[in-house]
DNA sequence: ACACCTTCATTCGAATTTGAACAAAGGAGT
DNA sequence: ACTCCTTTGTTCAAATTCGAATGAAGGTGT
């Protein structure tokens, strides 16, 4: 780190624009699934994957793999879902200590009725934006990044 | 919004991608920062408009601008740096309202040293993962989604 | 000068996020 | 069986975030 290699205006420039994308994009889905059908990001998210998943449900560690969230912050928002009668949980049957989040029928009425618009959104930020060429770099380049990024994090987990 | 278009496996792949990429990155860089600085990702972010602009100082309107952040939370952001030393605010002599947030010598030092680590952490993340062209694509797709995000902001505004 | 609308930054309360600490249980090696 | 280490999910306090409401000042049109 002695003499470190900065960015050079190329790299600066998909750098600020990642960052900046990334906020943006971020705000706008906020709002967007906010007004549109009263949930959160996270909370959108923690559906998708259920829906997902055989069964609709996954254990709760599993789902905050798959998520980016601390476990702490999972424990909160399926806490809010179950409140809000979208999500229960079940105990694990092969381990005690295991929780199933499971989506529930309104879960997935709810995110049936949430989708349309989340996805006209992303549309209407990212995908259609760019050409059927940037995309495919886009889903290879961050594909890559984010495995590696992801099998760092098993090599030094953060518990 | 009747018959809504899905995504397809391609269009899937950049979007997850993209989310995926966006929340290990940025989980990581807090981390690196944390750790190598005491800063928080908003905070480095802050002082890096500041250092880059005239004078060291931004209006705190066009430095909540520039970061994406809503301006209650810019306001709290420059307390916490100006108890550390790092920023001071300063009124603005041609409209009272106004309030100048600017970069200590302790903030320039501090920058200087947390950026070294905060760069490596860019490149081992993002940078140095992609090629060339990737990055060329990357910087041209996005720049272009930041840009009208931004246009779209400033025609329907959120305050 | 006046009324009116906008802009600036802060404050406030509520919601969310995080990391550390915890208790309970699994699993491996002896 | 027993010790040791890991895994699981939650709880807790603290930090951060946001949006709505506020107060003060700018700017415009009449």
């Amino acid at each position: 780190m002695d003499e470190p290699r900065w960015l050079d205006e190329h790299e600066m420039a998909a750098w600020q624009g990642f960052v900046a994308a990334s906020n943006l994009i971020n705000r706008r889905l906020e709002q967007q699934l906010k007004e549109g059908s009263g949930l959160s990001h996270t909370q959108y998210e923690i559906l998708v994957q259920l829906s997902a998943a055989a069964g609709g449900s996954l254990r709760m560690t599993d789902l905050a793999d798959r998520l980016v969230t601390s476990k702490s912050g999972l424990t909160y928002q399926v806490t809010q879902l179950e409140k809000a009668g979208l999500v229960i949980r079940r105990s694990c049957p092969s381990d005690v200590r295991g929780v199933f989040a499971e989506l529930t029928q309104d879960g997935w009425l709810v995110l049936r009725a949430a989708a349309p618009g989340h996805v006209a959104t992303v549309r209407e930020v990212l995908i259609d934006v760019l050409s059927r060429e940037q995309l495919a770099v886009l889903a290879e380049g961050l594909g890559e990044v984010s495995a590696r990024l992801r099998a760092a994090e098993r090599r030094s987990p953060t518990p």
